[in-house]
DNA sequence: CCAGCATATATCGAACCGATACAAACCGTT
DNA sequence: AACGGTTTGTATCGGTTCGATATATGCTGG
């Protein structure tokens, strides 16, 4: 799913700026979703133009910088509706978090619950910004899926690493020194048939 | 994160080959963390191999072509460890199927219950090969917390398309005409604050 | 016997990320 | 009033990564 389409399916919701089209992946409705930075939305919308897929014109503000505001066209939104209709890849998670985590064996305990804290800090803010940026009521059916989705997703990880976190306290005593250890074994060897 | 750190933290669980580390990253142990692909595996481990994080060596094998296996160092380690020290970035998600959801008011009914079937089976598929990849049991404290996280998450995903599913057939019979309506429709404006 | 599949390595263009630069306007503060 | 910090806003660029493709070996089923 490339950037162009991404950005038609934001201006599918209103038209809107560059910035804003990055907000609503940003805390904004789709963050549960997708991934997109500016370094691909900016030159996504000149292509937009290109194609007459949106119109854009400037929008003066008062108390803040001009903006280019993007509106989609009807060619972009059959161009848009085609694009859904392709099949979608896998979902890809890219969580740096769990993988320095999956190494908690060769880190000091301390390390590994501060990380946990910051891991469940972080979804804490996701999920307030989900909860913020729109009501569930006022939803159509398939939108509501897709949103309380998130926000099951997101309840559902906060409350395993809060209850699951406490397991690692325990024995916080014991092991401590795996990180000093490890630099003198050797790699497992043949554990993987 | 990028693929040398990905590529050693994959060596530090035993030697491999570039197609068996692919392996661990796509239905391994890594599928519910990470994703990373050939296109960036390969040239990875022939920059650790330039750094000395790694050695090499090539393994006849019957009934199989030749393989490459690569092995971690202990300045591989080293680096490796330091890697992890670094702040991680916040997750992130890249889901086209909820993507196309998410728009599911301006497709047909009967794509959207197929969309999720199809969402259902991935995580189906998923979940097994997560359960096959290793035992819960004989995996140290913080290893277990991982691959439990990534089995609850799956569980829970699963266990809401399932359900909620259900939601989406009651009213099936209403709006299908949605797709079309959309053609003539003009962006919604004001929505956006 | 041949098509299809799993194993295996490798590359390449297109796409994308993350950091950075720039700028306008606000805020608090010393 | 000058200063630094934050938010809003547009834009680019180098380096990284993806996804598709090419190539090859050998197994298996029809």
């Amino acid at each position: 799913m490339d950037a162009k389409t991404l950005c038609l399916g934001a201006l599918m919701h209103g038209e809107a700026s560059g910035y804003e089209i990055r907000k609503l992946f940003e805390g904004g409705p789709f963050s549960a979703i997708y991934d997109v930075s500016y370094g691909s939305i900016y030159p996504a919308l000149t292509v937009l133009l290109d194609k007459e897929w949106a119109t854009c014109c400037v929008a003066e503000q008062d108390g803040r910088p001009d903006k280019k505001v993007y509106s989609i066209t009807s060619d972009g939104r059959a161009a848009f509706l085609d694009a859904l209709a392709s099949t979608p890849a896998p979902d890809k998670m890219r969580s740096e978090m769990l993988f320095i985590l999956s190494f908690g064996d060769h880190l000091p305990r301390a390390n590994v619950l501060n990380l946990i804290d910051r891991y469940i800090a972080d979804y804490e803010g996701r999920l307030g910004s989900i909860h913020d940026c729109g009501d569930d009521t006022d939803l159509p059916a398939v939108r509501r899926f897709v949103h309380n989705f998130g926000i099951t997703m997101y309840e559902t990880a906060l409350d395993y690493l809060r209850t699951h976190r406490a397991d690692l306290t325990e024995e916080s005593n014991l092991a401590l020194d795996s990180t000093i250890a490890i630099k003198n074994q050797p790699a497992v060897s043949g554990s993987m048939q």
